[in-house]
DNA sequence: GTCTATAACAGGATAGAC
DNA sequence: GTCTATCCTGTTATAGAC
């Protein structure tokens, strides 16, 4: 195994993602981060000058993931089933990456009480809209409908059920999700 | 000034809800909790056995007053308008009550790590779609309409849209909530 | 670059006086 | 019931050897 440039920072990174998504920001200790990528503790502060500098960076990391990944949905055709294969797309990333909302809605505790953490939850939140807003654009919309509202509550509501099947394993995301399809499909379409 | 029963129970527990809402669950220390009460740290443990007993407490006293919040639907008269103002209850919780939200998203954050809390959030959520199926349940729906579903997405809009909110200070919540009234009416009542 | 060792501090819980 | 003082543990960041 030879020394890849850049492999220890990214082993550093890989393990505070981990345990950060499992212990939360707070208890997430810089001990147990070291001890999951296999190297020794004080090596952290060589690449990271705090222990926030490292969380942040992994924040940012996991917004620019979201917003590739929610770029799919570009791809999509856009016939009459536009609608339901464009949130099978956030749908699916519950059951991929459970982590990634985990971490999401850590990002929202902390982000509520400091100044610097609710720029970022609205910076991550801006950027959801946004992807929603693009493909609203794309459909033939009457004048008449607030896009830009519409997009907020659709992409709430995508935390928010992915938060629902989190908290309940039994939780129906599959008949809310079509549910939400109906709703838009008869607000959008019809109206 | 006499000595009231459960006074210093109460002050704690103020307290802790102010401080808790500020810091969160990890950073919300007893010393500072003890300071904002005007009693000694110690006295804490007298009134409950650990920090986490006390937080727990919190929870459920929240979680009682948002039903107890939530319940003014239920005065609400039957008519066109029913809609409008039924959504009007929740919309004016963020205004009145900010910390409340502050400290529903610590409780996900918190109930995503660790069995008991995601318990919590459960009971939350449940409670809270419990509520809003029985304004639902008081309208005249098609058989086809999944009212589980349709609940959970109300409430989880609910949350995420408090949030967008404490998150950025511009946010248009009245016409998130217009455009949400409007989703609601075309499906609920032209379907 | 990476390690070990440790400094410097803060947290929750407890003991014991009053 | 309430206080003060203290114990014990765990934390991050840094110093210094290799």
């Amino acid at each position: 195994m030879k020394n890849v440039p850049g492999d220890t920072k990214n082993k550093i990174i890989d393990a505070a993602y981990q345990v950060l998504a499992e212990q939360g920001f707070e208890k997430a200790s810089t001990k147990e981060i070291a001890k999951q990528a296999g190297i020794s503790q004080g090596l952290i502060n060589y690449y990271f000058s705090s222990k926030e500098d490292l969380m942040f960076e992994i924040f940012h990391l996991e917004s620019a993931r979201y917003i590739e990944e929610m770029n799919k949905i570009s791809e999509i055709p856009l016939n009459e089933n536009f609608i339901r294969h464009a949130l099978a797309v956030p749908k699916n990333m519950v059951h991929q990456y459970p982590d990634w909302h985990r971490l999401r809605f850590e990002l929202f505790a902390i982000g509520l009480r400091s100044e610097a953490g609710r720029k970022e939850i609205q910076q991550s939140l801006e950027a959801g809209k946004q992807q929603v807003l693009k493909s609203l654009n794309m459909l033939p919309l009457k004048e008449s409908i607030n896009k830009k509202a519409l997009a907020s509550i659709i992409n709430v509501t995508i935390d928010g059920l992915a938060l629902e099947q989190m908290a309940d394993p039994d939780f129906d995301i599959d008949a809310a999700y079509l549910t939400l399809i109906e709703l838009l499909e008869t607000y959008l379409l019809k109206n």
